[in-house]
DNA sequence: ACAATAAACCTGTATAGACAATTAAAACTA
DNA sequence: TAGTTTTAATTGTCTATACAGGTTTATTGT
C-alpha cells in the first residue's frame, strides 16, 4: 500500500493549502478547495497531471475513499477530469460554459471579426422605483443609474442594453464613457461579479424598439434578463433585447 | 444494524425499480434513477419524506455507502433535500434549474408541481439525410429514429419535441413506451450523456407548430436546438420549441 | 525483431464498520 | 405541569479493504 513519491509530485504537493484559511471543515472540502485553488490561480496548468489518488492519500495519511470524492466532485464540477488507468488532470475549461460567459458584447462581436459600435441612447442619474428596488434588492428611492445603450454589428442594430446599476457600489457610472469601453467592463473593474442568474425568454418587441433595431413588427426577439451580484450585493439588472434573425444563444456542457 | 421497515416504507419501496429499462449500470447510478423518476412521475410528491438511508440499505441489501451516494448526488442535483436527524425529503423544486439541467421537460413540469403529460405524435426509423448525417456525425443512409412528442403542463401545450436518434447507439429506441419515461431517460440510461451543446433561438413558429401548440400565428417562440455526446459519438439531435408566453429559460452561474 | 504476455498503476465502485452532529421524541425530575 | 435530560433515529464524514476494468510499460517467448 505505499508508494514512493517521486521528487516532483512532492513539489507539486508540498503547499497544498498554503493561503487558504482554516476554518472547520471536512477534509474533502478543505481538499477540493486547495486543489481549486491551485487551478484558479494557474499553479496547476490546464492539461497537466494531477498526482494520483494514491500519492495523495501518501502525501496526506488521509483514506483513498475521502481523496475519490474530493477528486470526483471536482471533475463533476468541471474543474478535473479523469481517464481510467491513466490519471487525473485540470481540465481545459472553467465550470461556466460559453452561455454564461456571454456577457461583454463588445467582445463577442470582435471575437467574430466583426466592428462593435455602441451609441448611448440614454443615461440618468434617478432614485429606485418600487419594481426597480426589487430588482436590486434595495430599498426604494435608493440611488440608482439607469442607461440604454444601442450595440451594432458592422453598423446593423444587434442589442439594446436596459440596465439600472446600484449607485452605492457604482457611484461613477455616469461618468463613464461607454464609447471606450462598455458598463460591463466598467462594472467588472469597479464591483467585480461573483454570482449572476438569467432569465431567456422569446418576446415580441415594443414599436419604439422595433425602430431602434430596424426590425419588422412581428419580428421574434429573445430577451435575456440578467441580474449580477458582487458578494451579498446586486450590482445591476440588465434587460438586453437581441433581433431572433440577427442573434443566436451557444452553449456547451460537459467536459472538453 | 437491522431495522424494522414499516409498513408504509415497505409500500413505498415495493415497485422501486418498476418500469426502468436493465442496463448494465453501477448500484448508485440505478438507484439515482430510480428515484428520480418516482419523482418525475410525481408518485413521490413534493416535500414527502424518503425513506431513510438504514431503511433502503435493508431493502436492497446493499451497503450505506452506496445509498448515501446516489441520495448525496441527488441532492446536490437539487431532486432531494436532506437535514442532518431529520431524513431526507423531495425538493420544492429546482432552486436554480440551471439552463443545462433543462432536458428532462418531465421532470421539470413535476418539480413544478404541476402535471405533465406527453403525446406521441410520430415515430418513424429510418435512413439519415445529409443533413440529418450531419447532424449525428454519421454516413448518409446510417439507421436513425425520428421522434416527434407534444408536452403538455396542466393540459396545455409547452413544448414540441423533434428528435432524431442515432440508432446505432440506442437501438430500441423505437420500443419505448413514451407515455411511460421520456426520450431523455431513456437514453440517459443507455447512453448516458458525456457532453452537449445548446443553441437558443426566437423564432415564428410553422403553421403546423402554432396549431400543435394552440397559440397565434404571430407569437414568437424560444427555440432550442440541442445535441449531446457519449463520449464520441452523437447520439442525438432534437429542437424543442417552446411558447414565448408559457416559457423561459432560467439559469444561475457563479458559487451557490 | 516482433508479438504475446505479464506486471504495475490508476480510477471506479462496493462493502462493513465507526464515530460525530443534529433533531425530535420520550422519559424523567422538581 | 413545566422544564430538563436521555434516548433513538438520521444524516455526515472517515477509514480500511477489496475487486473490477482500463492503460502503459516491461518482460518473455519465438
Amino acid at each position: 500500500m505505499e508508494y514512493a513519491l517521486s521528487d516532483q509530485t512532492t513539489t507539486i504537493l508540498e503547499h497544498l493549502f498554503d493561503g487558504l484559511p482554516d476554518v472547520p471543515q471536512p477534509i474533502y472540502a478543505k481538499l477540493k478547495q486547495a486543489i481549486s485553488h491551485k487551478i484558479s490561480v494557474g499553479e496547476w496548468q490546464t492539461n497537466q497531471r494531477v498526482p494520483s489518488e494514491a500519492e495523495i492519500v501518501n502525501f496526506l495519511g488521509v483514506s483513498r475513499m475521502t481523496v475519490n470524492r474530493a477528486l470526483r466532485e471536482l471533475t463533476a464540477e468541471g474543474l478535473l477530469i479523469r481517464h481510467q488507468g491513466l490519471g487525473t488532470f485540470v481540465a481545459e475549461k472553467k465550470a461556466h460554459s460559453a452561455l454564461f460567459e456571454v456577457h461583454n458584447i463588445a467582445e463577442e462581436i470582435a471575437a467574430r471579426g466583426h466592428q462593435h459600435v455602441s451609441k448611448l441612447l440614454t443615461l440618468e442619474s434617478a432614485r429606485a422605483s418600487v419594481e426597480e428596488a426589487m430588482m436590486l434588492g434595495v430599498r426604494t428611492n435608493h440611488g440608482i443609474f439607469r442607461s440604454v445603450v444601442l450595440h451594432y454589428e458592422n453598423d446593423i442594430p444587434i442589442q439594446i442594453e436596459e440596465r439600472i446599476v446600484n449607485a452605492s457600489r457604482a457611484p461613477d457610472y455616469d461618468k463613464q464613457d461607454f464609447s471606450q469601453h462598455t458598463s460591463y467592463e466598467y462594472l467588472m473593474t469597479t464591483a467585480p461579479m461573483t454570482e449572476g442568474e438569467h432569465l431567456v425568454e422569446a418576446i415580441l418587441p415594443s414599436e419604439t424598439e422595433c425602430e431602434r433595431l430596424q426590425i419588422a413588427a412581428n419580428e421574434p426577439c429573445l430577451q435575456i434578463k440578467r441580474r449580477t451580484w458582487a458578494g451579498e450585493d446586486i450590482i445591476t439588472a440588465a434587460r438586453l433585447v437581441h433581433p431572433g434573425s440577427r442573434f443566436q444563444l451557444f452553449g456547451h456542457f460537459g467536459r472538453g
